[in-house]
This record gives structure tokens, C-alpha cells and sequence, in this order.
DNA sequence: TTTCCTAAGTGTGAAATCAACACTAATAAA
DNA sequence: TTTATTAGTGTTGATTTCACACTTAGGAAA
């Protein structure tokens, strides 16, 4: 009988998640030294199981935390992987999500206590299991839902320049823009407040620091409204 | 243990299809009057269970011929969903598929001895468990996908005339294209072939039929052309 | 056979957007 | 005071998008 959930199989339903994050030399993600067998002391996602009374969404926040520290991560769904041998222990489907967030924002010491480590996007670690090809489809989402929507908000300090902002689509889209042309395009999105204050770091002119309008920005997500850098 | 294989939970792991499907009176989704409980005679999406030894993407194709006889379709994945209750009889999460296919190149007799029925996307009844919401998701998803990649393969017969294909994209996008820039536009993609041959079904004058030129669509898939219609 | 009716087919110009491009300004350090 | 460094700022030509209307072909009807 097809449809007797008496008979029908159950399985395990893993989550794993996939966090990029960005800081002045670019986009990175972060990996764990696995602590346990199979593949143990292999780089791995950071992953864990689906609880029976847990939503997705839920698990994917809490196996995060348990594994690095970090809190109330938000995070997108990405894809359902079921291959039947992609974990060799026992038949296991995964739910990928994965997450943006600001590193300097993260306790680097309490991620470092669990084993979580950043890399350079491109030059990660072979991952165990299917994870190398998750972290590919994470990227190319990322990259596609740049040009939907602007992401950043996650990503930079509270305050941050305009030229951290370009490097942070920079090392996103893996290219070059031209400065001049973001800075129209993203001032026409009207989502962003110029401060009166500027931050003296970067050089000795300094360059003044702006802020996401939560507001507007909501207001427009609605609409997907498309950024062509 | 947070880790451990052998005390975590398996869950019921459901695949629901999503069949659009398209004719001369617009956008159709293909829905099943489920014959167990519980909901039973209520209008449901096709679904089913996946087996312990099946990959995702297989179980969807069977589950759809399982239900209504359909052969073979190509389907992609949507989304995971997995709300405490979404299903009253037992936890079960469901990972949704949707498809486009062509309704008069699919035998209506045989669907219908399925139970399976089409339905306008505008009129369709009242889904079980959280089915609408997948279907509002999907049809979501296909309006993006189409400014991303060409859709039409999937939904035409494989002669057809420009009429069609624009009356296609206007039932998905929901919203009245002009037909010079249309034509003009999906002539600039270069993925056509203009049949010496004239549908005079149409029209006094007849029009021409097009085929896809299947090398040079593939060839542009892979990166993802963006049509903005 | 002529007229009529219907949908097919076809091009242009104005407006908006995109892409390429380089110099001046402010300030701290030397 | 000079120097060195990054911030900040507009224009132009090219391209793309959008709005828009008349002619043509051919079957049907008279």
C-alpha cells in the first residue's frame, strides 16, 4: 500500500550549514574539524540531526550554535541532498541552509574553543561526504541573491564606508566593480543613511560611514527588486 | 550525544509534486482527490513517501507516475517543509518538487483514471495540510525561473507558434507582454528555428511554427541568460 | 470573384540605464 | 611644508528598454 504511513521507510534527516562570512580579506566560510567517526579530523560543515519535534529552520539554529557559539543565526534553506551513499554510515538525507554573517561581530576565541575554523572561500579544505559540492551551490546562491537583493545588513559592522560595502560585493561576486558606478547604483536604492561621522582607519582623509535604513530596505525587499552590478 | 547516529531520530520523509501544466486556456496546476485518510476526497498535491534506499529526485518521478500515470517528467526540487503539524497523522517532513509539462502531450484518459485532475492556478480549490502554501511558493519560483532561463520545452508541443509561446509566458508571469518586443526578444536569444511550415489553425493568414533549437538552448543554460520581459 | 474579416507580421524613436573613464580634496605623516 | 594616501565626485556615449499602429495574407461569406 502506497500510502500507509504504518509501513512507509524513516530516515535520518541531517541539517548542515554553510556560513560565510566576510571580514577585509574576503568572503570565507566556516569549517569544523569533525570530532568524531567516520572521517573523523576531516574539515566538514558545520551539521548535526533533525530532532523529531523540531522544524528545520530550528535545528539548522541550534546545531549552529552547538558547534561554534554562535546565536540566532539566520539562516536560508538551500537543498535537500539524498544521495543514497552520501554518508557512509547510514542512509541520511541532509537539508543544507546556509547563512551570512559579520566575523568581526563573532567571538573569534569562542568559535576557535569549538574547533570552528574561517577559510578563504577559495581556498577551503576538501570537505567530507557531498559538502564540497553543498558549499558550490551555496556560492553560486549567494552570488544569485546578491543581484536580487542587497545583502549586507549581516555581513558588515552596524557602521561601515562605502568601500567596505564594494568590498564586500567584491569578494561576493568574485569581481571587480568599478566605484564609481556602485556607489550611484547602490545610492539609488535609497536604503542606506550617511552618518555625520567618518572613520579614520582607512586613511587619513577618512571616509564617512553610513548605515542600512531597516525601514526602507524592508519596505523594498517585498518586491525582489534587481541590483545589476 | 549530539552526534551520534544511533539515538538520533528518523523521520517520515514525504515528496510532493507541483505539475503545471499549460493550454490554450492558461496556467494549470494538476492536483489528485486523495483516496485515504486522513483528508480524504479533500484536493491534495501528488505525494508520497520516500523509500529508505531512493534518491529524492527518483522518488518524485515515481510518485507522480504512481498517481497519475505520467511518465518521466523532469522535475526540480523547491523546498523542504517541515512545520511541527503540517501533517496530523505523524511528524513527516515533505520536500516539494514542481514541474511544467505540456498538458495535451499527456494523455488526459489515463490521468483521470488517476483521480487526477487539472485546475486553473487562479480557481484552484482548497489544498490539504500546508500544500497551498507549496503551491504558492512554486508558482513563485516559476515566474523567477522564467526571467532566468527560458522556459517552454517542457510546455509546448514541439512545433509552436509565437502566439503560443508569448500566450505561455503570459499566463506564468500573470501580466500582458507586447508582442513585438516579445518576439523581438526571444529572437535576440537565438535558441528558436523558424519552421518553413504554417499553422492554419489559427488564423485565416496562418502563422509560422518554431521549434527550440536544442543545442544552442543547452549551450545558453549554462550561464544562466537573464530575459527581462 | 469580390469583399470582408481576422490574426500575423513587422520597425522606429524616445527614454532609461549601463559602462567607461580621471581628476581634486582632505588630512596625517614625514 | 611637502608628500603620500585614500575619499569623493559627473559626464558622455553606448546600449537596452519600452511604447506604439499599420499593412498583409488568405479563408469565409456574399
Amino acid at each position: 500500500m502506497l500510502n500507509s504511513y504504518s509501513t512507509a521507510d524513516k530516515v535520518l534527516l541531517a541539517v548542515d550549514c554553510i556560513i560565510f562570512g566576510f571580514d577585509h580579506e574576503g568572503l570565507k566560510i566556516l569549517l569544523i574539524k569533525r570530532d568524531f567517526e567516520p572521517e573523523k579530523g576531516k574539515w566538514s560543515l558545520i551539521g548535526g540531526f533533525l530532532k523529531k519535534e523540531e522544524v528545520l529552520d530550528t535545528a539548522a539554529i541550534r546545531i549552529l550554535e552547538s558547534y561554534t557559539g554562535l546565536q540566532d543565526i539566520y539562516m536560508e534553506q538551500l537543498h535537500a541532498y539524498s544521495d543514497i551513499d552520501r554518508d557512509p554510515v547510514e542512509r541520511t538525507i541532509s537539508v543544507a541552509y546556509y547563512a551570512l554573517i559579520n566575523i568581526e561581530n563573532h567571538n573569534a576565541e569562542l568559535i576557535q574553543n569549538y574547533h570552528a575554523q574561517w577559510f578563504n572561500v577559495a581556498d577551503a579544505p576538501k570537505l567530507i561526504f557531498d559538502h564540497d559540492s553543498m558549499l558550490r551551490h551555496a556560492i553560486r546562491r549567494l552570488r544569485y541573491r546578491t543581484s536580487i537583493k542587497p545583502v549586507g545588513f549581516e555581513l558588515l559592522p552596524e557602521k561601515f564606508t562605502m568601500r567596505q560595502l564594494l568590498e564586500l560585493y567584491e569578494a561576493i561576486l568574485d569581481k571587480e566593480l568599478d566605484k564609481r558606478n556602485f556607489i550611484s547604483k547602490i545610492n539609488s536604492l535609497d536604503i542606506l543613511v550617511k552618518l555625520d561621522e567618518k572613520d579614520m582607519q582607512s586613511s587619513r582623509k577618512g571616509s564617512y560611514l553610513y548605515t542600512f535604513d531597516k525601514e526602507k530596505y524592508d519596505a523594498k525587499l517585498l518586491n525582489d527588486f534587481v541590483l545589476n552590478l
